[in-house]
DNA sequence: CGATACGTCCTTTTT
DNA sequence: GGACGTATCG
């Protein structure tokens, strides 16, 4: 089979090419990932590498399990042989084998967000530092910008020496290398860093890596940051001249600046690597003429760019709707609208619908809308799955397994459930640990020697024990057996089996999930260790989990509510873009400056670019910010894109026409709904009906329902109350769906029926 | 000693 | 409007 057979003319010479460095600035949606995986497909049908010789770097587990399969449907080889991954878990996979040489432990854990804030509030706090005044998120994002430039914290105290406030910093960044050095873990950004040390000071190590990858490949460079520009450079740039460095992005998609991706890298590429090729793919498959009109009218007003044009052949799209509204609610009631017309009278799937927000806050109006038109939807990000309270604690157990030296996972389940080992004896073990210079699971057997209660020393020993325990059971049983028994051994089941609340049963509920995520690991993955499966969960993204949650459902036909960071790569039939307004997005604050500005724009750019035939432009002209109102202005981005791609009969006109004749009606005829709010009544279901005249308004329900019902919901199926709570339209309740777990709805708004 | 109540800070965006 | 940390009550 001709592989590279069905791809444009440009797409092929990118495929085609072999040896010496290669750009590829690919715009969105002019098949990119077609591209990659044609090219890594042609390099091993015509024998040129070996599956293991090619290092594939993607910036999602989602893009890399994407390109994956799509190589395996090209070619008939062992995938599974390549190194196809994100930059954070090749460098785990490179650390792993040799961290050893950098005085680690190869068992180390990785810390994220969470545990990095505590270790650094920890640090404040040992410094005597006053909390006010040192915030540990602004003093987190400052290390981790300084460890992206392979700064140590003895460099930034002496370039910071003057400044009383930034030294101090220096001291917090100094101490939490050394805890982090102490609890035998990692950050996020200590997985590239190390890795790229590892490379830079031993020289046979970095040999054994030039040999092994003839080829390398790195999607969205754009988005790389300064230290892992570093180690594409070192594993690429080789002694003997070999540099078969392949690179794609879009430097009109680079939207993570913030955390460090400095857009200079795809840039001044050429520079870097000289003689390189570049290759622009300008011709999309995705969206629509005017959606790729209104995109490349919004981004021809940034600076910062080599400049191309998209196009298409598809020339009869459908105009974009603007849509304006009151306030964030009445935004969210016509997204919600909007979704369910375009459900009933275009067909369109609801997983063919998305809608994208700046932040994530902005998700909470949506959903509630959402949720009373009945519509299914899933959100990606903001509540994570492994980010509540039970999981945690699990997850906390098996890191300390995994590593003893794990003092903030120490600290987080000594006492959970409580085993009478109080504050005071944590601090007795901690200081002892900290003089002793050893870790606190290690110092817990010398608590004898500690001045505590005999009851204290008994309770630390039995803890001790159980966990020893543990750590053989570790060994001999199969990944989830082994989970499910820390579960139980530790007593964490018996704790939440004792809570018999709405919220204690939905833990349990959780917790049995993590089970079968656990056991869904241990099935699909070869390398199914709990090293694996704890680096698997820490280096999942939001985009990767929902993608998790939805094939463990088993469902999909699903609304998707996300960030538009988070779209990323993705694309939908329908797009809603929502939150329109200055301040909001663009955000900027104060401080703004003009690089801030285009980067925001080209956060818009992949918003509408996410399109591939129908677009909605939405604002609200007063928004509740921390509780109080703001008015707002429309965002200036909606201005760049050309009038004509516009639909003038947006349908905020009719729809308010609409909405206004029947206000008229209701005045004069139904002057009883008093229990109601006219506003809400209006969102109800008059709207819906006004537009459709199908659904009649239903009656009442509240006082109907009672613990024990069983009822029928329009989307989720059947279920029963377990907890009703509020008043009149208020009313909530807390419903167990046979197949749709447990979910809490607006009783006067939601579509459910009693059986 | 432990649970609850109130005050403070906050939020961009994520691997 | 919510999460988290300290103050206060039982």
């Amino acid at each position: 089979m001709d592989l590279l057979r069905g791809l444009n003319e440009k797409q092929r010479e990118a495929a085609e090419h072999d040896k010496g460095p290669i750009l590829v600035i690919a715009g969105a949606g002019t098949g990119k990932t077609r591209v990659l995986t044609h090219r890594i497909a042609h390099l091993i049908q015509t024998g040129k590498a070996k599956p293991w010789e090619i290092l594939s770097i993607t910036f999602t587990n989602k893009a890399a399990k994407e390109m994956k399969e799509r190589i395996g449907q090209l070619i008939d080889y062992d995938i599974d042989k390549m190194w196809i991954g994100t930059f954070h878990s090749v460098c785990v996979k490179i650390l792993r084998r040799d961290i050893d040489r950098l005085g680690y432990d190869k068992n180390f854990v990785i810390y994220d967000t969470d545990d990095q804030k505590i270790l650094i509030k920890d640090c404040i706090k040992e410094l005597n530092l006053d909390t006010k005044k040192y915030n540990a998120n602004a003093i987190r994002s400052i290390i981790s910008s300084e460890k992206n430039k392979q700064n140590t914290a003895d460099k930034f105290i002496s370039e910071n020496y003057g400044n009383f406030a930034m030294r101090n910093i220096g001291e917090v960044y100094s101490l939490y290398e050394k805890k982090l050095k102490i609890c035998n873990a990692l950050d996020f950004d200590d997985l590239i860093e190390k890795t790229v040390k590892l490379l830079q000071t031993n020289e046979d190590i970095l040999e054994k890596y030039h040999e092994k990858f003839k080829y390398i490949l790195v999607d969205e460079y754009q988005d790389t940051n300064n230290v892992q520009y570093k180690l594409v450079k070192i594993l690429g740039k080789k002694k003997n001249g070999e540099n078969n460095v392949f690179v794609v992005g879009d430097e009109d998609q680079s939207i993570y600046g913030w955390r460090g991706a400095d857009i200079s890298n795809i840039l001044d590429f050429e520079k870097d690597f000289e003689e390189a090729k570049v290759i622009k793919l300008e011709k999309n498959y995705r969206s629509t003429n005017v959606i790729l009109d209104a995109a490349n009218g919004v981004i021809r007003n940034n600076y910062q760019r080599k400049g191309k044009n998209l196009y298409t052949d598809y020339e009869c799209g459908s105009l974009i709707k603007l849509v304006e509204t009151d306030n964030e609610k009445e935004e969210a009631f016509m997204v919600s609208a909007l979704m369910s017309k375009e459900h009933r009278k275009n067909n369109v799937k609801y997983s063919e619908m998305a809608i994208l927000y700046r932040t994530n806050a902005q998700s909470r109006a949506l959903e509630e809308s959402l949720m009373r038109e009945g519509i299914p939807y899933k959100i990606v990000g903001g509540l994570k799955f492994y980010n509540r309270k039970e999981i945690k604690d699990i997850i906390a157990y098996l890191m300390l397994i995994q590593n003893q030296k794990d003092n903030i996972s120490f600290n987080r389940i000594i006492n959970v459930p409580r085993r009478k080992i109080g504050p005071k004896t944590v601090e007795t073990i901690s200081e002892h640990a900290m003089r002793t210079e050893v870790s606190m699971f290690e110092s817990s057997y010398d608590v004898e020697e500690l001045s505590l209660s005999q009851g204290a020393i008994n309770s630390v020993q039995n803890f001790v024990s159980m966990m020893e325990m543990l750590m053989i059971k570790k060994d001999v049983m199969s990944l989830s057996e082994f989970i499910e028994s820390v579960y139980e051994d530790t007593g964490y089941k018996a704790m939440l089996l004792e809570d018999d609340t709405v919220e204690g049963r939905s833990r349990v509920d959780n917790i049995d999930e993590f089970l079968s995520a656990a056991k869904d690991f241990e099935e699909r993955y070869l390398e199914n260790s709990l090293e694996d499966f704890l680096a698997h969960i820490a280096l999942l993204s939001d985009v990767d989990k929902a993608d998790e949650e939805k094939d463990a459902e088993n469902t999909s036909d699903y609304v998707t509510l996300l960030t538009v960071h988070s779209a990323k790569g993705l694309e939908f039939d329908t797009v809603f873009v929502t939150g329109l307004e200055e301040r909001m997005f663009p955000i900027i604050r104060d401080d703004d400056d003009d690089d801030d500005l285009e980067e925001e724009r080209r956060l818009f750019y992949v918003a509408v670019t996410r399109a591939k035939r129908m677009l909605y432009l939405t604002y609200a002209n007063d928004r509740l910010v921390f509780g109080n109102h703001e008015m707002r202005s429309r965002s200036r981005f909606i201005g760049e894109i050309p009038t004509e791609c516009f639909d003038n009969s947006s349908p905020q006109t009719i729809a308010d026409k609409k909405i206004k004749h029947l206000e008229e009606n209701i005045a004069s005829h139904n002057n009883e709904i008093n229990s109601f709010s006219f506003n809400q009544a209006r969102k109800m279901n008059i709207f819906k009906g006004g537009l459709e005249n199908k659904e009649k308004a239903p009656t009442l329900k509240c006082d109907k329902m009672s613990v024990g019902d069983k009822i029928m919901h329009k989307a989720w199926g059947i279920g029963t109350i377990v907890q009703l709570s509020g008043e009149g339209d208020d009313q909530k309740a807390v419903i167990a769906f046979d197949n749709k777990g447990i979910k809490t709805v607006m009783l006067s708004y939601a579509p459910i029926e009693k059986l």
